[in-house]
DNA sequence: CATGAATGAGGCTTCATTCAT
DNA sequence: TATGAATGAAGCCTCATTCAT
C-alpha cells in the first residue's frame, strides 16, 4: 500500500454503512473537485475518508461510479436548498433578486461544486447523463422560473420577452464563470479575485447586471 | 505497439523544425482540449502529430511544458485576433457590440480554447501563471476597454459606473459558460444547446443582455 | 455489492447443516469445473449455492479445502457407480464392454468431473494427494480388473499380456481425452465434437479400439 | 515492484527485439505451463525472461494475448517437427509406428505443451480459437493421415474402416492422458508413472494398442 | 447457524520518460 | 534530427478471508 503515511491510518470499525458511505462521498467530493476525475486518486479518497480502500469498491463499484454519485449528490443538494427559498411566495422582482443572490452565494461557498461541473463538462457530461434524478430536478426549476417571469411580466415589472432557460443560464454564468475561471482571470488581469471585498463587489455587479436586463 | 490504431501512423520525414513544432502544438491542443491535461496521452499526441514521441521531449521538455505552450499560444491567438478588430476606431456602442459578438463567436468556434481554459482552471492556472506574455496581452486589452467605456460615458450612451474588468468578465461569461457547460446544461434542461439555431438565439440574447446593462 | 446479479440472490434459511453442505458442494463443483481452482470465485460459489459466504468458511475451512472436498466426492461418486455394475458377475468380454461403455458414458455425462481432474493435474494432484479414501477406492478397482483380465485370459478370449493398470489407463484415455480436449480438437480439426451423433460414433470407435486390443 | 528478489534483477539492454520477444515467449511458456493462465503471474514471467515487465505489454498487449501467442507457437513447433518425419515416404505400417512413437515421445518431452493444452481446454479453447494458423496446420495433417491410412488399406495391411480423425485422437489420447493426468493416476493407483522405465513400458503398450487396432 | 461489513495483499495494466542508435 | 526499444513508478481493481453482530 502506497498510502501517504503523513496521515495516520484510521480503522473503520464503525459498522455503520450509512455513515461509511457518507464519509466516502464527502472525501470523494473533495478529491474529485480538487483534482478532477483523472487526477483524483482512489487511494487519496480512501485516506481522506478514513475508510479502507476496498470499501469504496464494495459500495460504489468503481471510481467512475463513485464520481457519478458525487455529482448527483451535488446537484441534489443545490436544488434542495434552492427549493427552500420558496420563491413562489415572493413578489417577482424580490424573487429574482433572492434567486440571483442565492445562486451567486452558493457557487461562492461551494467551489467544489463548480470544480466538479467544470470537470464533468470536460468529460462531456458522460456521467451525469446516466442520472434521471438530475433531469427531474431541473424540470421543476424551469416551471418555477417561468411562473415568476410571467408574473413579473404581467405586473409590468419585467420585460416580456425573457426565455426562462436562457435567462437562467445567463444569471448563473455571471457568477459561475467568475468562480470557475478565477485562477486564470486573476493571472491575466493581475488582480486577485479571491478576496472578500472583491467578491462582494462582484455580487453587486451581478445583481445590477441582471436587474438591468430584467426590468421593463 | 499498443498505440491506438484508429489513427494511422504517419512518418515525419520533414526535417523542418518549425513545421514539426507546429504539428506537435496542433496535435497537442486537440488532445489536451479533448481529454484535459491528465487525460491526455503523450503517445496520442505523437500519433496525431505524426511525429516521433521523443521529438516532443526534444522540443518541449515534458508534457506539462507542452501543455503550457499550447495554452499560451491559444491566448495569443485570441488576443491577436481581437486586436485586429480595431475597436478604438469605432464609436463606443458599435465597438461594444462588435466586441461582444466577436467574443461570443470566437468561443463558439474555438471550443478547444474553452476546454483548455476549463482544464487549466482545475489546475488553478498553475501553468499559465508561468507566462508573462499572457499578462502583457491583457493589460493592453484592459486599457482599450477602459477607453471605450469612458468615451461611451462621456458621450452619454453608456452608464458611468462600469468597472471595465467586471464588465469584461460578465460579457465573456455569458458566452463562455454556455459553451463550457453545454454538455451538462443540455442534459439537465433536456434541451440540445449544440445546434446552429440555438446558438444564434443565444447570441442575440447575450447581445441584448449586455446592451441592457450598458446603456444609459 | 459487486456480486454478479445475473444469478438472483437466494437466502438460506434452511438451518439444515447437511443440506447446506450439499448445496455448497454442488455449487462449488460447478464453479470449480467451470473456472478451475484459480479462476473460481468464492463469492460465486456462495451465490450459486444461495448460502452466505461465511458459511463456506465455517464448513470447509478455506477455498482449497472446499476444492479438495469436491474432488474427493467426485471420485467417490464415480467409483460407487462403477461398483454397482457388478462386473464380477459378467463373463469377461461382456464385463469389459460394459466397463468401457460405462466409463465413456460417465465421462460424457459428467464433464465437470473431467474438468476437475484436468485442473487438479495442473496443480500436480496436490489436493487429492491428501485423500486416503481415494487411494482405497482404486486398489479395489485394480483387483477387480485383474480378475476379469485373468478370467478372460484363462478362457482364451483375452490376450495374456495385459497389464491391468496400463489397460485401464488406455481404456479411460480414449474417452477422457476426447472430452477433456474437445474444445481444442474441435477447433484444430474444424469439426464439432459436441454433438450427439459425433459422440455416438466416438463411443463405437472406442469400443472397437479396445476390443481389438483385448481379443486374442 | 514486488518482484521476487531471490533471482537477482537483470537488465535487458540487448536492444534485440527478436531475441527479447523470444525470451518472453519462452519464459511465458514455462510459467503458463506451470501455473495455468490464471495461476501465472506476469511478474514471474518478466522475472524469468530477464525482461522489464512492461516490455511484455509493449510486445504482446496483455496477459491473454501473450498466452495466445505461446499456445500458437507451441502448436506450430509440434506440427513442424511432425512434418519433418516425412511419413509420406515410409510404408504405411512403418509410418504409423513412427507417428505414434513420435507423438508419444513428443508429449513425454514436452510436458509444458500438454499442460498448456489442458489449461486451454479449461478455458474452452477461447484463445486458440483466434488462431487461423493452427487450423491450417491441422488440415494438412489430416490429409497426410488419410493418405497413409488409404495406402495401408489398399496394401491390405490396415483395416479399411478407419476414420482418420477418430484414429488420430485415439492415438494421441493414449499418450496424452498418461502424461496430462500422471499426477492423479500416480496417486490413485499408488504407482509412480514418472520414471524412465515406466514410461518405456507405456510406450510399448501404446504402440501395441494402436497396432492391434490398425492391423487387418 | 447465519449475515453484512470490513480488510490486507497482491494482480494487471498504463504511462511519462529515457536510452541507444 | 529522428526513431524503436526499454524502464520505473504508480494506478485501479479483485479476491480470499475475517470481524462483529
Amino acid at each position: 500500500m502506497s498510502q501517504n503515511k503523513k496521515i495516520s491510518k484510521k480503522v473503520n470499525s464503525s459498522r455503520d454503512p450509512k455513515n461509511t458511505k457518507l464519509k466516502i462521498l464527502n472525501a470523494a467530493r473533495r478529491e474529485f473537485a480538487d483534482k478532477g476525475l483523472n487526477g483524483a486518486r482512489v487511494d487519496a479518497i480512501a485516506l481522506r475518508s478514513g475508510v479502507n480502500k476496498q470499501l469504496l469498491y464494495y459500495y460504489f463499484g468503481d471510481k467512475e461510479k463513485l464520481y457519478t454519485a458525487v455529482l448527483e449528490a451535488a446537484y441534489i443538494k443545490l436544488r434542495e436548498k434552492e427549493k427552500r427559498l420558496h420563491l413562489e411566495k415572493l413578489d417577482p422582482m424580490q424573487a429574482m433578486e433572492v434567486l440571483v443572490g442565492f445562486t451567486f452565494d452558493y457557487l461562492a461557498e461551494n467551489r467544489q461544486f463548480v470544480a466538479l461541473l467544470n470537470d464533468e463538462n470536460i468529460h462531456r457530461a458522460r456521467h451525469i447523463k446516466k442520472s434521471k434524478v438530475v433531469r427531474g430536478l431541473h424540470s421543476k426549476l424551469q416551471v418555477m422560473l417561468s411562473q415568476i417571469l410571467q408574473r413579473g411580466a404581467q405586473e409590468g415589472v419585467f420585460r416580456r420577452d425573457v426565455d426562462p432557460v436562457e435567462f437562467f443560464i445567463s444569471m448563473t454564468a455571471l457568477g459561475y464563470f467568475y468562480f470557475s475561471n478565477g485562477h486564470t482571470l486573476s493571472h491575466i488581469f493581475g488582480r486577485n479575485f479571491t478576496g472578500r471585498a472583491e467578491r462582494e463587489a462582484r455580487r453587486e455587479h451581478v445583481l445590477e447586471f441582471v436587474s438591468a436586463y430584467l426590468r421593463n
